[in-house]
DNA sequence: CTATATTATATCGCAATACGATATATCGTA
DNA sequence: TACGATATATCGTATTGCGATATAATATAG
């Protein structure tokens, strides 16, 4: 599998819940886990916490799958803890990544049409559905 | 239980991808499971198959959590397979796929805070978060 | 200096769930 | 009357989330 590298994004989707969030932190920086943990409980304002078992065994599963992989460089040199892992995403994770985010778009429009959502309206993306 | 009835929707999130599309589908109206399979494989465009053992297996979860009840009425009375069972969204599986329909608009505008979704903007609520 | 809290990773076992397979039976129709 | 589509149900397996537990390094307070 050298060249047929281009798994499709699609067949990982949906992801669940953890390994969404997971992903969505590593989406701008690397992280270690701890710091994937404090990303994400920031970002959703508490109302999505990993616990350890959840957040290392995911982490496990997305270096098989290679949507993550590990960094050997210490984003900062004199603060090194080495108890440290940083992951950053793969291509094939940036891109299961976005195509996940395709499908919530799809869902929220589908609850739109519901009148499931009142008040609220998505704008059409530029090359249309 | 007869006050608190109130039970916190969000404590039902996230909603799998087999019971989210099951609750959409009886968003506007009854159907029996055969028909809430044809409705979801026609409104996602073919992408969400439901097999059997996934649609019967969370219909009895779903009613005996109440998110759903089953109704004596057949919606056409000449038409009248007997072999069917109708369901019908109960006032807290409404809630429920609300708050569903809510969380997921949150991780879109997240996504969007992330760039993942180029061109693509979402208006805010007219109440504002 | 030392005790304690926080940071950090890892693993185990249980429970919940999705899903393919299989079974059974009815309905419509050729 | 045979056959495909409709319709519901259950079983076993694999995956996964999660609470609990363990271990250890780092930072900080006394």
């Amino acid at each position: 599998m050298t060249e047929s590298e281009k798994q499709d994004p699609d067949s990982f989707l949906p992801l669940s819940q953890p390994v969404f969030h997971i992903l969505m932190a590593l989406a701008d920086e690397e992280r270690h886990g701890y710091g994937i943990m404090q990303e994400v409980k920031l970002r959703t304002d508490g109302q999505v916490h990993l616990v350890p078992g959840t957040l290392y065994g995911a982490i496990k599963r997305l270096l098989k799958q290679k949507l993550i992989e590990e960094t050997d460089e210490r984003s900062d040199p004199d603060l090194n803890d080495e108890r440290r892992r940083y992951y950053r995403l793969t291509e094939l994770g940036q891109r299961v990544l976005h195509a996940e985010a395709a499908r919530l778009v799809q869902l929220v429009e589908q609850a739109q049409a519901k009148q499931l959502l009142p008040g609220w309206s998505p704008r059409p993306m530029p090359g249309g559905r």
